[in-house]
DNA sequence: CTGGCACCTGGAGTACGCTCCAGGTCAAGA
DNA sequence: TCTTGACCTGGAGCGTACTCCAGGTGCCAG
């Protein structure tokens, strides 16, 4: 079974080895194994867990729910029903975002355009 | 000419009365009037401002680009078109904000299919 | 005339999410 | 043997964007 050193997996999942670090210590990432010489060994579990995390990070969830998923995640498959309400609430927090920022988007664009039609307008004489 | 108080223009634009204090120290909001007593007083045109602030913060433009773009508008009409660049530059990195998270979505709803799936896995014999 | 409310100021404090640092270990290549 | 580079730890520090606070003013309703 494949093992990733932590410059590998900051590599392949965009996470500064600060961040891996940082993550581990509040208990996000949980239990890491240590080679004999007690630097990190990561496994394909791990990084995919940290793929799921950058999906959520990258969709706005604070930590401090990531935290809860991952307790949940912890205490095994009788959690799996409230594993899909929280995603399925974060999902639709995601489709706000989009449509706030599309709405938004099209208020500057609009703008962009106001623009650009007064640069139309001859100046002077 | 209509004025708004700081009440007003809160609620209008959803900004905290202390923010719209915090955004006139930094600048990002010039010259508020005041009535005789000293309190602000705020026209359409600082209110039409503060929702293209609204737009801009929204979408994730951070402070010091907001204030770039206030001191371009400050400089007066021979800065449409660096004000144009700046916006569309903004509009390009909403639509990368935007796909970015639509994959990420995606990515959320996959992990809600799959454990829709383990759940319809009949449990024990 | 007395609350009560909305507002004022300058300055300190907060939340979040990292990020950096000093001092140290270990293994491999020149 | 020496150096280099990747990694280790605990703890401090930082950037962003607010948010809160104490102490005070002005005005209107009862």
């Amino acid at each position: 079974m494949a093992v990733f050193t932590p410059g590998q997996v900051s590599e392949e999942t965009g996470f500064s080895l600060d961040t891996l670090r940082y993550y581990e210590r509040i208990g996000l990432l949980g239990n890491v194994g240590r080679n004999a010489a007690g630097q990190r060994r990561f496994t394909d579990g791990d990084v995919g867990w940290l793929n799921m995390i950058r999906c959520l990070r990258d969709t706005g969830m604070p930590i401090a729910e990531m935290l809860r998923f991952a307790e949940l995640v912890r205490q095994g498959d009788h959690t799996i029903r409230d594993r899909i309400e929280l995603l399925e609430s974060h999902d639709e927090g995601v489709e706000r975002q989009i449509a706030t920022l599309r709405r938004r988007q099209g208020a500057i664009q609009n703008k962009i355009q106001y623009y650009k039609d007064v640069m139309a307008i001859p100046q002077g004489v």
